[in-house]
DNA sequence: TTTGTCTACTTTGTAGTACAAAGTACTTTT
DNA sequence: AAAAGTACTTTGTACTACAAAGTAGACAAA
């Protein structure tokens, strides 16, 4: 028995695992910067990072850069144990594919 | 720029995917078969099959089997070229996480 | 013989989700 | 002071995943 039900879907849907893979990369990052990384909308964006941060996966900083608002996000010790978690099933899952 | 938005939805679904592999490592199998190895509930087995089957990426044959009717399932070449490229794609994303 | 149970699915109703359009708040430009 | 721009957030909608309920035939018991 395969075990694709235990894929945390908190990080699955793409646009999530799109954060959660930029901010492994680097300590932290800007709204903006994900925009144009992931390339979605801000709507969308900013509902899918509201998930992470209610789950407990990502952690918020606001301030003021040149007048202008700022907001950056960095993985929780929390986020980096799921995405590992998640990252281990994941490939998995991909290992049992022969094709 | 990470190209997130270009995994097939079709096949990423957890259900779905599980399906897609299920069917990568055995030329064919019926619906009970999948049902166990997935963990699924009939119903919703039977809708992910259904748009597998109509987006093309799996082909059915329907016999009776002891009296009973057998449902087998497999991979179409559309089906295995679509895993194929979602496999690549995902090892992609998984290569760029630092974790 | 008809009532009930079993297998093997399929259809349907609902609750939840992803997305972008619209909205908010502040700044800069004209 | 009106308009346009930046940096987001909130909201409405269209879609989706899921299981409960439904269908259809086989066999069993009453």
């Amino acid at each position: 028995m395969l075990d694709f039900k235990s894929l945390n879907p908190l990080i699955h849907t793409p646009v999530r695992l799109g954060i959660m893979t930029v901010l492994s990369q680097q300590d932290s990052c800007d709204f903006n910067f994900l925009k144009k990384t992931l390339d979605t909308s801000d709507g969308n964006l900013s509902t899918h990072i509201t998930k992470l941060e209610t789950a407990g996966y990502l952690s918020i900083t606001k301030i003021f850069q040149n007048k202008l608002p700022n907001t950056s996000y960095s993985l929780t010790q929390l986020g980096k144990m799921e995405l590992s978690t998640y990252l281990t099933k994941m490939r998995n899952i991909l290992q049992q594919s022969e094709i």
